[in-house]
RNA sequence: GCGCUUGUAGCUCAGUGGUAGAGCAUGCGACUUUUAAUCGCAGGGUCGCGGGUUCGAGCCCCGCCGGGCGCACCA
């Protein structure tokens, strides 16, 4: 008989003893959580006062005398229990297996080796576990099961994965506090969407049957966050998930979050300054402090962040000079004579992006540290605002941070006809091969027609800024159920 | 998508072409203040799946499926 139908059976005893397994309730209140209750050990102790605990039996010694340990929400403590005290209830103990969830009245008192622990009077069960819960002490290591099976994961690995995701959610609600202390409004905008836009993108797409109609999974809540400015909301973000249809990678998962946010009368440096502040906010409230350790380094996130302009980055940490070589083709050949690996079929501008990230690859520690690249080529961004006095140039910036790409920002486009005639150029790219070049969507440019307030917007990587604050150099570590291939 | 690598008991892992192993977990027994409890005994395997080579395959070869790493793509 293997250990499930070991369990199996003894929940058919129980159920034949007149013990339901799987009760709605506990059958008496539960007086503290663990942590509470040591934390007011010294008060209870001596007077021997009946406390209640509930929670998981994550370790059973059994030597005549039972020692076991439960874990709840909030900690761990380990019970004493001895036949004599449980009389007909032993019978119960000795239906129980480590994962079952139960219940323990009794009274704290310090083992001889100095353990804090409930000496338990009465116990009952909560819910019967049918399957071992992984290795006591190696506990869950094969990454696939870690991902597949996440609530093992939670269960073996505690001490590491609880506090990542909370700290995933501290940081998500530190940023949704500093937004709506500073007058935004949290919406939501869809996710199927007739038309996919607001970033260079591969969609996934769906189908709706009532409709008869393909949509698209969004690939940015963009252009609907600026249609809400257009209607009139000053201020406005939305935490959405995302859906590109990309490889996967130690930085990318096809379903990720993205904070986006919109403020009418900014522009790109006033995002500057929102995305250090509540930056600053989210890590004091999890980290505690404005450093943490990436690595062998210290990132210090102490404002203000290094701001410097792609163009002159690119210069200091690769020696080119891309004003120098202002077309194509020189471009390409002084990268090819520095050894640096593109594609040839890139555009100019797509050319810049491959040395500024031939820039991060340099490795030089510097560059992790938060930094602010500003001022980036037109044709990389068909919904950035150009740059007054600079051709060619639009007001975007990118953060990077524990040399991942944070987040982009920009002085938003609100010109329609300028609008309309990227989004022309990004057709002409498409028809030219690139399939990730933007689609023109004419309601949006209607809706600018109709007037949009100058704005600056940013999106800005969640999974990725708790990589960051969590010391975790791959997305799927943050991301409760990442996305795996399907089993056959 | 490409390259390399990996898949053995519920979990963590050994395994040299010749009878499939260990620890934990499980079952039985001993032990009435243990600490990853300990001790004894026992059960537990489609060696990812399919084909091939061989007298003989967990091991060698081919294909497929899943995972990991790197590249490509991207945020």
């Amino acid at each position: 008989m293997d250990e499930r139908e070991v369990r199996e059976q003894k929940l058919q005893e129980l159920r034949a003893n007149g013990t339901e397994p799987y009760p709605p309730r506990l059958s008496t209140p539960r007086t503290h959580t663990i942590a509470e209750a040591l934390a007011a050990f010294d008060a209870l102790a001596p007077d021997k006062t009946p406390i209640t605990l509930v929670g998981r039996i994550v370790l059973w010694r059994d030597k005549k005398v039972i020692f076991a340990n439960i874990e709840d929400g909030s900690g761990r403590i380990q019970l004493y229990l001895r036949p004599d005290d449980l009389g007909e209830q032993f019978d119960l103990v000795k239906k129980l297996d480590r994962g079952d969830f139960i219940e323990v009245t009794g009274f704290l008192f310090v083992t001889k080796m100095g353990e804090r622990t409930l000496h338990v009077t009465h116990v009952g069960i909560l819910s019967k576990s049918l399957r071992g819960l992984p290795e006591k002490h190696a506990g869950l290591q094969d990454t696939e099961l870690r991902y597949r099976k996440r609530y093992l994961d939670l269960v073996a690995n505690r001490e590491e994965e609880l506090p990542l995701f909370v700290a995933r959610a501290r940081t998500i609600s530190a940023l949704r506090r500093y937004l709506d202390d500073h007058g935004y409004l949290e919406v939501e905008t869809p996710i199927l969407q007739p038309i996919f836009g607001g970033a260079t993108a591969k969609p996934f797409v769906t189908h709706h049957n009532a409709l008869d109609r393909d949509f698209f999974l969004r690939i940015a809540p963009e252009l609907y966050l600026k249609r809400l400015l257009v209607g009139g909301i000053e201020r406005v973000y939305e935490v959405a998930r995302n859906f590109r249809n990309e490889g996967i990678d130690r930085s990318h998962n096809p379903e990720f979050t993205m904070l986006e946010f919109y403020e009418a009368y900014a522009d790109y440096n006033v995002m500057m300054t929102r995305v250090e502040e509540m930056t600053v906010a989210a890590a004091q409230a999890v980290l505690g402090k404005l450093s943490f350790t990436w690595g062998e380094h210290e990132i210090d996130l102490s404002p203000p962040w290094r701001r410097v302009t792609l163009h002159d980055a690119i210069t200091e940490y690769t020696g080119i000079d891309y004003d120098q070589y202002p077309d194509r083709e020189s471009l390409m050949a002084i990268m090819r004579e520095r050894g640096i690996k593109f594609d040839a079929r890139r555009a100019w501008g797509r050319l810049i992006d491959e040395l500024k990230d031939e820039m991060f690859r340099s490795a030089d520690p510097a560059l992790l540290q938060p930094l602010i690249l500003y001022d980036y080529p037109l044709d990389l961004s068909p919904l950035a605002k150009k740059k007054p006095g600079a051709p060619g140039t639009v007001e975007r910036f990118q953060v990077h941070l524990a040399g991942m790409q944070l987040a982009t920002a920009f002085s938003e486009l609100n010109d329609p006809q300028d609008q309309r005639a990227r989004f022309e150029d990004q057709l002409v790219q498409r028809e030219g091969g690139d399939d990730e070049a933007q689609v023109l969507d004419d309601d949006y440019v209607e809706a600018l027609e109709v007037g949009m307030p100058p704005a600056g917007g940013i999106g800005i990587g969640i999974d990725r800024l708790v990589m960051a604050f969590t010391g975790h150099d791959h997305i799927r570590e943050v991301i409760l159920f990442p996305t795996l291939r399907t089993m056959d």
